[in-house]
DNA sequence: CATGAATGAGTATTCATTCAT
DNA sequence: AATGAATGAATACTCATTCAT
């Protein structure tokens, strides 16, 4: 592996357990066998490698997010793969969905960074997909009738705290999960 | 308002914006218009300031829990009591909320510390609650058969994406606390 | 004397004589021993510990400059007069004139630096001084007839030239300093 | 024209506008488009780089200086010819001559220096010239009596700071040059 | 109760320089 | 002739903390 990825790995690895501001340079450049100068050769400083990988964490989650099947034969299987997607993403790459959940909150007071900035777009997102659905399923009397900007807001909480759960290993997961699709398919449908 | 309350209010402030370690003494001493020996003074260094303002929160948070009526004519009410309780201390405090929940995730790594005991502390409480609330549930055909201990994990996931959403301000609250209810009614209780 | 006293000394010390980048605030903390931070406590960083200093030496120029006496028998005797005050300030405060004539040149490409503002104001007050001068021999017929201005700009230079060949050591000056008063006598007077 | 060139025009450039210390090697690369090993290809280092740029600034001086007519009608006009030459030499090669002029003086702590060697050099070059002007031009009438080493340090003082104004563009120096020659020619000549 | 002065230990960053290619 | 990658040594500056008063 070239040393480049190996800054990035050990650096996203110390960023999502430490914090960003509880990181130095020098742990991330002991943690790579490197010196220090070369972060700034590869990357510019901290706060730029720390933009760096979390673009990357951000591009990752996008890119699973448009990977979702846009025709389901129901509009609860399009959300339950929603679920899906979230719990298989924490599994694969806890690290990056960690800093994406854990760090960015701590840059909100500043909403012209880029972390904010595409975390309100996720968070857009995850809140239109589900809007759709809802909509959807109503239309086809597969959901009962609901109030769908609300139900959707509870929708995306309830990711975000699903989220979470996992990657913090809160909760033993697998049966979280079906619990969870259980949970919604139970609300939603008529009956 | 004494020199040591105000220099508890700034930090708070500080904190709660910043987290831990991006605040600085000397801005927790300008804001509150002292000099920082008196921080040591009146609680002995930064960590003992951070620690006293989250065990304050920590105690609000629990004392709101335990103030929770024990018994209600239903038991849906009893969780709908505890999403309001959520709603309602992320009104009054909002500050020392999203200290615990931002501040305290970057600290997971040091399960020792105060802050990680009591969080967990908190989250198993929420879950017993919730056990609690749907094993009764169960018991009087209040609420459908399912699986207690994986649906009581889901709706603690619930209510900590809710306190999210309501603390970082990302959607209006009031009617999504309403749709909350609904989705858990419908889902939780018999045809 | 206070230790923010003795840090100016050791400052101006090491910035005359090495100039302002080749000094570190590791060199002058060592000269003026006490530690780098004391730097900071007192004067908020190199920078401005080094314009603090630059002012100070401003400052005595022009007071000394102001207390030149306002009229004279002779208009020869008024500009005898500033070339001695600027062979006594360099005898005087070698390392402050020094800062002056060597450190500011480094700095000309900023020209809105106060020490390119003082700069140009003491070449200013100069010509001024030259020029009235000048002006008011010719018209008492005590000097020849002879372009005011370019005669004024040749005498800052021989001011100059000569203030740096004192600092710098470069010839014995008490002898230069009368031949300079009789070149110029022999130069501006009738006969 | 060839990269080694180039990078002597671009360092000419920064070395005379920032100064040795406050110039970087990257910046010299960038500005000559090159990278920074070039530089140590082509020169050995910074410093090989400065002391090159240097002794050409001086090669060029000294050339100068050699080629005056050594010969002249009147003194005065070989005194007139080196305050030409000065003006020439500091419109022909301004970075050169402020090179010299302004960076030089930082360097006199290290008296071994190529750089106070050649200061030295051509200072008292300046000096023996205008020493053998005057005393030829005392021997055969041209000049009045006048002590010469003295009057010969306020000439070569002269040449710096006229040197000088023109460098730093401080004064219209094409009337300034008229006027020094001028009041040289009153001053040093019998009436 | 409160502060001015002071510091040890870091902290991000820069710089001249080297080396393998 | 030229460069990408890499580093040792330093550099300005910060921070939590202490202490005499």
């Amino acid at each position: 592996m070239k040393r480049k990825e190996i800054i990035v790995e050990s650096a996203t690895s110390l960023f999502a357990s430490q914090g960003f501001e509880a990181t130095t340079t020098l742990q991330i450049a002991q943690a790579s066998r490197i010196t220090e100068p070369l972060i700034y050769y590869h990357f510019g400083g901290k706060d730029e490698l720390f933009t760096h990988i979390l673009s990357t964490a951000f591009s990752l989650y996008f890119e699973r997010f448009d990977a979702l099947p846009k025709n389901s034969s129901t509009e609860l299987e399009r959300i339950s793969n929603l679920f899906k997607m979230h719990f298989q993403i924490a599994e694969d790459s806890p690290e990056l969905m960690r800093l994406i959940v854990s760090t960015c909150p701590t840059k909100l007071h500043d909403p012209e960074s880029e972390c904010i900035k595409n975390y309100k777009k996720a968070r857009q997102a995850l809140f239109d997909y589900f809007s759709e659905c809802l909509e959807r399923g109503i239309e086809t009397k597969e959901f009962r009738e609901l109030t769908v900007s609300e139900t959707a807001h509870v929708l995306v909480a309830l990711t975000n705290g699903l989220l979470r759960q996992k990657i913090f290993k809160l909760a033993d997961t697998d049966r979280v999960k079906e619990a969870t699709i259980e949970f919604c398919r139970v609300s939603l449908t008529r009956l």
